[in-house]
DNA sequence: GTCTATAGGAGGATAGAC
DNA sequence: GTCTATCCTCCTATAGAC
């Protein structure tokens, strides 16, 4: 009796991460959708499947879905950011890890959250799990970015912040679903699309 | 009594319409300020100075108030576009238009709509007004993309409804506001940097 | 921790008097 | 057309039984 217990508590605490896990991709997949407004919890508990009530119990409030749901896309980066290839330049580091934030977009795995609510802000920046990621991926991008910038192949003249916010940006650029609704690209022609403006610009070269 | 009549029915439409131009510019305001979703009704009310029955006898709906007001916008984008020195070059033309409009987003006179909302989508479609406007200004400024295209100024292996979509992103540009926060550069060098990511790319020339 | 049921409140829209 | 007062729907969050 003494080896059960254990091993019931250690499957029981992963029966409830995996719930959790549920949960965080369902609202995940509603944040990308609608946006965080226009999500409400009764279709998250719809969609996880639970009552509504059960979902408080996981989570406090529907500030803290959205912020465990952003801690999980920064976690899915900080994965992606370890493997890249050792090997590849810093700009070609940056082009990837663009193109593949912009292909979760697309995927509709890309939760938009709106800049201005202030209630979800504070629930982000209390969200310690996920202003750990944000600040090691700023970290990383921008050690990537004054390399680059050293190197010369990427313009030096411009602030590092700024190329920082530029390349975040491009996770939520409207570009992408206009180009999308359009039809005339697939998503591959997309990506490539946006990443040549967004690296080498509009203007000729 | 021929000529009274005319004169009070001028003059009370005149009042009428300076109303409905201080209500669009609340909501204008508001929009910029908080986006759709959270501006309330109660709020462009309380802003104007009238109540929220006599707003419905104006407009019939939370998405009419935003229609009129992205319709506004559209025709002041419409001035901007017929002030231009018409000796200037395409490309410097649309260099002036895309600096204009981020001009207004630092000024808080841009109205950010969430591009996801079916009812706002469908006001906006059915606005004669706002998608008279938003056509005029795409073809003008199409047609000035398509001939820095062929004079080699602009990079002619792009889609031009891609570059035209990219100039339009601007105007709700995240960049802006995150720069405008760190508060480490004044408006117009904003304006500076993000026109010159946009249209010069951030690698090295 | 899961459920059903409901509190509590915000916000869009309207009724009806003037 | 403007007001006050109100309706009614939707949504976040919780109570309380199991």
């Amino acid at each position: 009796m003494v080896s059960t217990t254990p091993t019931k508590v250690s499957f029981k605490a992963q029966m409830l991460l995996a719930r959790e896990d549920a949960i965080i991709q369902s609202v995940n997949r509603l944040l990308a959708e609608k946006g965080f407004e226009a999500m409400t919890v009764d279709e998250v508990a719809a969609d996880v499947g639970i009552a509504k009530a059960s979902l408080y119990k996981h989570f406090p409030s529907k500030e803290d879905l959205a912020a465990a749901a952003m801690a999980s896309v920064m976690r899915r980066a900080q994965v992606f950011l370890n493997d890249l290839p050792p090997d590849a330049s810093p700009i070609d580091k940056l082009r990837r890890v663009v193109a593949w934030t912009m292909g979760l977009k697309l995927a509709g795995e890309m939760p938009s959250l709106p800049s201005q609510n202030s209630s979800l802000r504070s629930a982000l920046m209390g969200h310690k799990d996920y202003m750990d990621g944000l600040m090691d991926v700023s970290d990383r991008l921008g050690a990537w970015i004054e390399a680059a910038q050293k190197q010369g192949v990427l313009n030096p003249k411009l602030p590092s912040i700024a190329v920082l916010y530029t390349l975040y940006a491009r996770a939520c650029d409207p570009v992408l679903e206009f180009l999308k609704i359009g039809d005339l690209y697939n998503n591959d022609e997309i990506i490539a699309l946006v990443l040549s403006t967004c690296f080498e610009g509009i203007e000729a070269r």
